[in-house]
DNA sequence: ACTTGACCTTCCCATCGTGGGAAGCCTTAG
DNA sequence: CTAAGGCTTCCCACGATGGGAAGGTCAAGT
């Protein structure tokens, strides 16, 4: 298969592919005897499995941990569940932080008349000194 | 006031302070003989806001209308609502998609042994297709 | 007056993952 | 044999931030 079709199998753009290689997160793809790269089923499954691991938010350097214990028979699950146990954290403190913002703008926007007048209490709040 | 003590009393950093200025979000400072930017308490006071909005996770775009209507007196606090209203509502998407990925992985990180054998229902799901 | 050190200047690079586009090569169908 | 479409590599951009180098300026201390 060439790279258009692994792209649409897998899902993943050509482009990705290309960078994905790159960085060494998969390997460097046979290529043909035009220097097309060439892939297999395998293939396919192992970027289903990287976009996976992106849609549930993982990075780069985690995706790699990720396909190696995934490639790994002898792994054990509890290094996956620590890692992915990691990340959960992560995104709950980024969820913390969003909810946060939310919840103070929320208030602003509440106390906004939002008529004609100039007066509002977000521009109000965003002149006030936070440390 | 040079740039070092306007980052010190707004808690902006300098190098934030010039890039804001390149990207035309603040006027471009008056220079000393020297070459040096020059800043007045106003511009103390310009930055404190462009932080906050920042603290607040609006975006530069945003931040340039936020400005113009700070110094607009003849301003209708409804547009500054709207603007705001519409961040929340981006933030709550973010935070939306978050909390699903989180859901998801906390799922699988509640199924999963955590052992030293190579079952995992993380990677069980990461291999599986997702359309 | 001269040195020294702290601060300033501009410019380039890196992040992270993704897309866009250009210039040129390969392959295949007509 | 040509045209089209897919492939190749390479560069650029995003958003906001930091790091660092090379060199200029200023103020304080000797």
């Amino acid at each position: 298969m060439k790279i258009g079709e692994v792209a649409a199998a897998s899902g993943v753009s050509a482009k990705m592919i290309r960078y994905y290689e790159s960085i060494g997160l998969i390997r460097r793809a046979a290529r043909s005897a035009g220097g097309y790269r060439a892939y297999s089923d395998a293939d396919v499954h192992t970027l289903q499995f990287v976009r996976r691991c992106r849609q549930l938010g993982f990075g780069m350097a985690e995706i790699q941990k990720l396909l190696s214990l995934w490639n790994n028979r002898r792994r054990k699950s509890q290094e996956v569940k620590r890692l992915a146990t990691t990340h959960v954290q992560a995104l709950q403190a980024k969820i913390d932080d969003l909810q946060s913002v939310v919840r103070t703008l929320s208030h602003l926007v509440h106390c906004c008349h939002g008529d004609d007048r100039p007066d509002c209490p977000i521009l109000d709040d965003l002149e006030a000194r936070h440390h």
